[in-house]
DNA sequence: CTTTGATTATTAGCCTGCTAATCAATAATC
DNA sequence: GATTATTGATTAGCAGGCTAATAATCAAAG
């Protein structure tokens, strides 16, 4: 069998590849990749619990919670306890946390354009459709 | 900026599925993802040292060593210093690690029908070429 | 009102990736 | 031949993913 030509493998070559790049760039900036990945997310709408934020990440808590303490001890978030539920906690940007948005923007648009680079104007658009339906599939299936 | 129409963030998201997916299905036969594709190096050619794995796979030696490390626990393979370079080592599947082939390829064929079935023929034809080219950029030009 | 069940955050521990730093052995140079 | 540089494996430690297990709180029955 040939292991090499499936999708998976392919799949799997690139992702590790990307995540290593993408750690790379980012760091530069002095930020992880998960971190970005979290503060985009609150950039969106900050104010949420850790479970929210996870679902909508389609990561596990506990991954949540660690980046989260990243974030916090960079100065970017804050952990807030408030008094509807004492169980959970609301992720709230610092001014830090707002500011650093356009240092990520521009980053964020010159690893894109490394990316894209390769590919021709169809073939992104092609690209971004599949890794859309993928997506889907595996947000889909796994989240419910 | 709308972050999440990138393909960077479209292509981590699926990344960390795709990884996340596989080390589920991979786990019901007692394997991780890692160790998997180190096992699929070697079922093409074993007795390499670990630094010419670490090349193929493009990944560190500190990841390898510590995958075999895994895999020699497994009783799949062995770590073998030979006569002429005693710095390196050379990497032989055992038995077992022959055997288990047959279990992982049934396994892996599974998972690559799960993600191909949401996708039409010519889309799993195009996403390979689009994932070849993204490879190659990242890995620098590698045949396989 | 009390017990039971769900939910939220957290901790501990594992796998897979990384870099930096060691150590031993080989290769190269003077 | 002795010194220096390079190479290969390893260790330590970090980030980011996971599961399992706790603790605390809230919700729901009884």
């Amino acid at each position: 069998m040939k292991f090499h030509s499936t999708v998976s493998h392919l799949l799997s070559g690139v992702a590790t590849a990307h995540k290593s790049h993408l750690e790379r760039r980012l760091g530069e900036i002095s930020l992880h990749s998960g971190q970005v990945f979290l503060l985009m997310e609150l950039w969106k709408r900050d104010g949420r619990r850790q479970v929210d934020l996870a679902g909508e990440l389609n990561i596990a808590p506990p991954t949540i919670n660690k980046t989260l303490t990243g974030l916090i001890d960079g100065g970017y978030v804050t952990r807030d306890r408030v008094e509807d539920d004492a169980r959970s906690t609301r992720i709230f940007l610092t001014p830090a946390g707002v500011a650093v948005r356009e240092k990520v923007e521009a980053q964020w648009l010159e690893i894109e354009e490394e990316i894209l680079g390769e590919l021709t104007e169809a073939e992104r658009l092609i690209l971004s459709e599949l890794l859309s339906k993928l997506k889907h599939f595996y947000f889909g299936t796994e989240a419910e």
